[in-house]
DNA sequence: TTGCCTAAGTTAGCGCTGCTAACATATGTA
DNA sequence: TACATATGTTAGCAGCGCTAACTTAGGCAA
């Protein structure tokens, strides 16, 4: 059963743990799926994990810390598919963020869905840092303001609280299936008028 | 071990399993806890609570359930609190709603962490559009408008995931470790400023 | 080339979990 | 008072995360 492979060593089963584990995560959900399934995936023993992460957090942490490279560079995309100043730029922001969550709800819920464990992680924490950097420098140029400045920080604040907000209630289906919002364009619109007028 | 009370029958083990499986969400989080461990708290047996439900799920979706109804009710008390179209009253409503997630971090995650799973639930779902039918309320009678308008039900929304997004980030860290906000009661007038003015 | 050291697999097994089946006891009602 | 039912128990199963001890393959020095 585990010996479709020909070669005793796999090669590249760190990486491929990763994978499948994230592929879990978005057919089985955040918390329906074991590492052993993982396991059967990848075409190796139960024990073979611990060869290469010391348990089933670090590998969600793997998980989780790519899952954020992906995003951030998503949205790095969106800012550069844009000049500075253009009111579209701070909308495809948006976008590119919700867009994520909606590709991976899985990992996205898993990313901030465990209240307080991030900020012990040094790398996660610094992964978050970056993505906040983009939005604090795209909301600096749209108002010719420094990004130091507090008053681009609040609005830069207040944006991300808006999207990310919308992305979770978007997620749980609340915007979906009841009318309670017209449109998602509309929504980022409306957010980017009321916080940079 | 199990033997801690008088009697055989327990008497109101349902209830006490849900406090007990709450408390330990709270303590060690949504996802470390067992419900073995919930028995040993309530003093039974690992087989008592299926007496009462169906699974592991099904005690989960008590705890959910019953977070939602203390929420909704903190978050009634706070618009009862001031008279309608004081701008102090939606201010008291994001206050309630965050004052919650602080509160009870654990339970708020499971409520909104696990991305759709609610909408199938008929009592979940209706619980939640209790509570949005709140906000919808206080949006209506602040801007003097109908609930009904669709001005009422946008602006309701993005109050909505203002408040949401900031909770999550809140209990991240990501809010208080960092330097990226000024302070949330700040926050949350810019923010009622942006969208009701 | 040979021979070893180490990285990266394996199997076997421990304790714990969620859950079921079969049995035991208390409670309410006829 | 008898008994049906609700609510507890113990025993046990399969699956999980994880460890220990063994095995194999690859890389490097002599």
């Amino acid at each position: 059963m585990t010996k479709n492979r020909k070669n005793y060593h796999h090669g590249a089963l760190k990486e491929q743990l990763v994978e499948a584990v994230r592929q879990l995560i978005e057919t089985q959900g955040p918390d329906g799926f074991t590492i052993a399934e993982a396991c059967r995936l990848a075409g190796v023993s139960t024990a073979a994990p611990y060869k290469h992460f010391r348990d089933r957090e670090e590998i969600l942490h793997a998980v989780i810390l790519a899952a954020m490279h992906r995003m951030g560079a998503a949205m790095q995309a969106a800012a550069d598919a844009y000049p500075a100043g253009d009111p579209e730029r701070v909308v495809a922001l948006g976008r590119a963020y919700i867009g994520f969550a909606r590709a991976e709800p899985g990992v996205f819920a898993l990313m901030f869905g465990h209240a307080g464990h991030h900020d012990e992680d040094e790398a996660l924490a610094e992964e978050g840092r970056g993505k906040f950097a983009i939005v604090l420098r795209v909301v600096a140029e749209h108002i010719g303001r420094p990004p130091e400045d507090p008053e681009v920080n609040a609005r830069a604040y207040a944006l991300w609280c808006a999207v990310h907000g919308h992305c979770f209630l978007a997620l749980d289906g609340k915007a979906d299936k009841t009318e309670i919002m017209v449109s998602e364009e509309e929504y980022l619109r409306l957010v980017g008028r009321s916080y940079l007028p």
